[in-house]
DNA sequence: GAGTGCAAGTCTCAGATAGAGACTTGATCG
DNA sequence: CGATCAAGTCTCTATCTGAGACTTGCACTC
């Protein structure tokens, strides 16, 4: 609580921002870049799969054992998202029984970079976050 | 479908994979630092939350203006969450009626880079995506 | 002093989504 | 004949999301 007025509430004129180029192209909402596309590689499992690509070519059964708490189902959806962006490939064997295996494409590669970036970011200040999130929750508590 | 057996799908020791790193750590995928942190960066609207404060402070209808088609709830609870994280501030005003200002911390700000830089990337890929996605939605009519 | 407006939320309910795990398919093994 | 394996699909339930009505406390108008 404090008492200045929260006047002029200057927006800075940030060029490296996406949200200000955009809001000067026009800014549909309904189709965000962020959000179509962000959606799918940041969406729950889609980092984790990305990420033990990243090691190499998997197969279905060893993303499964690899990723220990998705679901098929997930990592079937997952996958096909993937997919469908182009950011890996599936190649079907036709071994009995069948065999198929995930492999990034060169654009699932080039995204690697700054992803890892931000998973860096995360492990870096794990500590920190853990932290303020355990400040704010006994915070919380006394309240 | 390919003819050649998928034999010896090696796994390429990246040394700049997190994946492998946390592997030789003993990887509890109930604690996967990846899930607990970027779950929340990488959440539906934390992103779009995030860019906005990135172009300075803003209030809560402030931002429900902004981020067009949010809902109240949704952001109070990216708000919320953010907050917990350390990545934002709340301050409250006691003008009638009360303001409540939010902005990035140094925490946060220091998240904008990796962050940026991956908004980047999927801006400057979202045409490739977006063919990707034709290609994609087209061969599975034709099947 | 009753009614209206405002900021910043909270609440409720319906519909969408995620997860657990049983089932499928076709060929080969015991 | 029955079991097994890979790569899924299907079903059912539990959880989450979004729309939007409602709340709270004060100030201002009539």
């Amino acid at each position: 609580m404090t008492r200045l007025p929260p006047e002029n509430l200057a927006r800075a004129v940030a060029p490296d921002n996406p949200m200000a180029v955009w809001r000067q192209a026009g800014f549909d909402p309904h189709d965000c870049p962020v959000r179509n596309i962000l959606d799918h590689i940041a969406a729950k499992w889609t980092v984790l799969i990305l990420l033990e690509l990243h090691l190499g070519p998997q197969r279905f059964n060893g993303l499964l054992r690899a990723l220990p708490d998705i679901s098929r189902r997930m990592l079937t959806q997952g996958l096909r998202d993937l997919e469908r962006d182009g950011l890996i490939d599936r190649t079907v064997f036709d071994t009995r029984p069948p065999a198929v295996e995930y492999r990034l494409t060169p654009l699932g590669q080039s995204l690697m970079g700054p992803l890892l970036a931000l998973v860096g970011w995360s492990t870096d200040h794990g500590q920190v976050i853990a932290s303020a999130r355990a400040r704010f929750d006994s915070a919380a508590d006394a309240a």
